[in-house]
DNA sequence: GACGCCCTTCTTGCATACCAGAGGGATGAT
DNA sequence: ATCATCCCTCTGGTATGCAAGAAGGGCGTC
């Protein structure tokens, strides 16, 4: 018997209510959050060799906001690894090593491989194929190399929608983390060496093991290639440091 | 030429002075958020089938300090998933559920079997050695099964260790995290089913692969022994919920 | 001129006061 | 007795003030 509500109010197939969890009240503090993480992603931290520094009083006044929220902001900000409170001598925004984005390429690499894992074995035909989909605009006469721009964009989603598909929020959560870090560099490597042709074909394989239930073959095919960008930056990556 | 410093600078080998970094001063927010999350991870949130809540002032007066830090430390811990601010009704300690415990496991299974496979490519054998040492005091007559809470101890260091070895800072900073949230939940099934003994059988099967540089089969390994983790919580895991 | 000290300034850390909203209990009507 | 309403209380959210410490510049001394 269902309920004639207008709200946010879900029923499993039995007919027992299950959760009607409303959004969390937005407050400053995760707008400020937001506002932030969104700020310091976007940022160009690595032209410049020295540190870049925030100012709390600075940000607040900016924000509209008092310094309290700002600092709670900035607390959340640090446990993720993207600034580091100095004491009394401000805030910093962190660079990346070399090393410490190669470490994070190879945990992404395990993560996403174990995404393709569950995707093989539990996923529906029908959202393998959302990952076809996603590169069915280009082509021999559209190489991904003349448009640049549009196969990252291509390629970020890919990315993203296969942990998504593989149903995981903890891996979800864990990847996008990773992937804030390590944005800034893929830009730079995606242009080179013609890696964009040779990405989309590793792509291709992926999907093709997934669309064929190899968990074996969709596992150590998408660890393959998110290892060589790993490899890749080990090489190359020496703008970083 | 060394320069007779007393403080924590380093030389590499060229001999230019690389870094000298000092240790952040404590400050009452990361003391806080140390205490509390020592607190929450010991605490027994899964006797009860309500929720448990924590209290600002309260925990601000029982610690001796302002509401202030002890916020900044709740956005921490509430940031790692430990911890939700209801706002103007508390902060409500989280369980997880069996799914999300699952995920995590997963997840887990991801990163470590990513750190065997690094491990094999790379530490040393010494290194490799410490890990069969933790497992030497364990035999046919002094078994797991009958020492549950001294094997336990042996069975955490054992995948610390591994990822220590691995040499990744981001893979131990990861699983580290993972591991406190499932940490109540490893207990809770190590003394089941015999599962110490197979757990012991797993790990040695981990440590030959590693010891004979075998890069797939430690892998393989590695991930199998704590996917088997996460079926066992699939199919055993009810208690949660 | 070079060096060292001190003081000013500017930063964040912490404490406190006040505010809005949620919940529960008392109170009143039915 | 039951139910609805109102108000009081208690919660976290935010703003602000003060203090401690770091940095840099000016000044005095050698």
């Amino acid at each position: 018997m269902k309920t004639p509500l207008r709200w946010p109010v879900d029923e499993d197939s039995d007919g027992t209510l299950v959760l009607e969890r409303f959004a969390p009240e937005q407050t400053y503090k995760t707008k400020v959050y937001a506002a932030l993480k969104q700020a310091i992603v976007n940022m160009d931290i690595y032209s410049s060799p020295d540190p870049a520094w925030l100012d709390e009083r600075q940000l607040s006044e900016r924000l509209g906001v008092s310094r309290t929220p700002v600092r709670e902001a900035i607390a959340m900000l640090e446990q993720e690894g993207f600034v580091k409170s100095m004491p009394r001598r401000g805030i910093m925004v962190l660079k990346k090593s070399k090393r410490e984005v190669i470490e994070m390429i190879q945990a992404w690499a395990a993560l996403e491989s174990m995404a393709a894992r569950l995707i093989a074995e539990h996923a529906s035909d029908a959202e393998i194929a959302r990952l076809r989909k996603l590169f069915q605009g280009f082509n021999e006469s559209h190489r991904p190399s003349d448009y640049l721009s549009e196969y990252s964009d291509a390629n970020i989603r890919f990315h993203q929608t296969l942990v998504k598909i593989s149903g995981s929020v903890a891996l979800l959560e864990i990847t996008s983390n990773i992937f804030m870090h390590v944005r800034g560099i893929r830009q730079i490597t995606i242009g080179r060496d013609d890696r964009a042709t040779r990405s989309m074909d590793d792509h291709l394989a992926i999907i093709e093991a997934l669309e064929r239930r190899d968990v074996e073959g969709a596992e150590k095919r998408s660890r393959e290639h998110t290892l060589g960008l790993a490899r890749y930056v080990e090489e190359h990556g020496d703008i970083l440091d």
